[in-house]
DNA sequence: TATAGAATTGACGTAAACGTAAAGGGTGCA
DNA sequence: TGCACCCTTTACGTTTACGTCAATTCTATA
């Protein structure tokens, strides 16, 4: 049973069952988001993707690179995959989402909240690092023209 | 042999052997400077302290201050402790340390770059991701107030 | 003397998101 | 027939900085 023969893959012009079904294995897949089959495998294990199978292989719909672009996304500005799961876990195709979209916001005034910290953070770290740059660098010039000077 | 008794720590007066040893022991020394006792003795571990010992009880004195204030300032910055310890590690109170004062600026300038980059990274997943909670909230708008609208 | 409060060493546990073998099937093509 | 690829599952390893017992000892004090 052939669904994308590898090389056939990438100029695919199989109209099967369904209009465009659009089935990729793993390989494809990762190269094509940038990801490694470990992780497109670790999301599955995780249930964040359920890709269909043609025996044991592989087969990504349309869905899931639709998931898979929100797990992305979601890992982008710093959610856990835990998170991702249960915003996804939420949705029904065939309601209004109500609910999922109030979680999704409510985690995400969080996250922003988690991200404006770490950044005050960072700025932090920032000065002080250059603060102690420029401290370090004062005494290396102190020591390489030892002349008179005040300081102790 | 009673060097530090609690509470007697505190108003420590003890001008013993050298002038103002200054001894403490762990838990003092925990407290001072906000940290736990399982890590100042996981620092002794890894070789960043060296606290003298009286029996087997750890005495701090005010070198193991100065460098766990050193410790401390490289977390904040974000050094591992593998990094602060290679710097500290070259300290020579005989020499000039201009070995040390190089690497410590070699490795800032590492790091300040990477801070710079997280800090970058952190801006942009703070906008992705208040772009995305508009979006949210806009879809949140519409459920809400149904009215005619040319949204798909 | 009994109790509460420090300290000690030792050692397994934790979190997150995969990395990295190992051992093995299936397939098209020269 | 056999390489060259692609795919599979299983499962241990990695990283960092400690957290969290557990079992014991020491000491001051009421």
């Amino acid at each position: 049973m052939k669904l994308v023969s590898p090389g056939e893959a990438a100029a695919n012009t199989n109209m099967s069952d369904k209009a465009g079904e659009d089935l990729v294995r793993i390989g494809e897949m990762a190269k094509k988001y940038g990801v490694t089959l470990r992780t497109l495998r670790f999301y599955e294990d995780k249930g964040l993707l359920n890709p269909q199978r043609d025996g044991s292989t592989r087969l990504y719909t349309r869905r899931d690179k639709a998931r898979l672009k929100l797990i992305l996304l979601g890992r982008k500005v710093g959610f856990s995959l835990r998170d991702v799961k249960q915003m996804m876990d939420l949705y029904d195709p065939t309601g209004s989402n109500t609910k999922q979209l109030r979680l999704a916001l409510d985690k995400s005034e969080k996250q922003l909240a988690r991200l404006q910290k770490q950044r005050a953070l960072i700025e932090e770290a920032i000065n002080e690092l250059s603060n102690s740059m420029a401290a370090v660098r004062q005494m290396l010039a102190e020591r390489s023209a030892p002349q008179a000077s005040a300081a102790g």
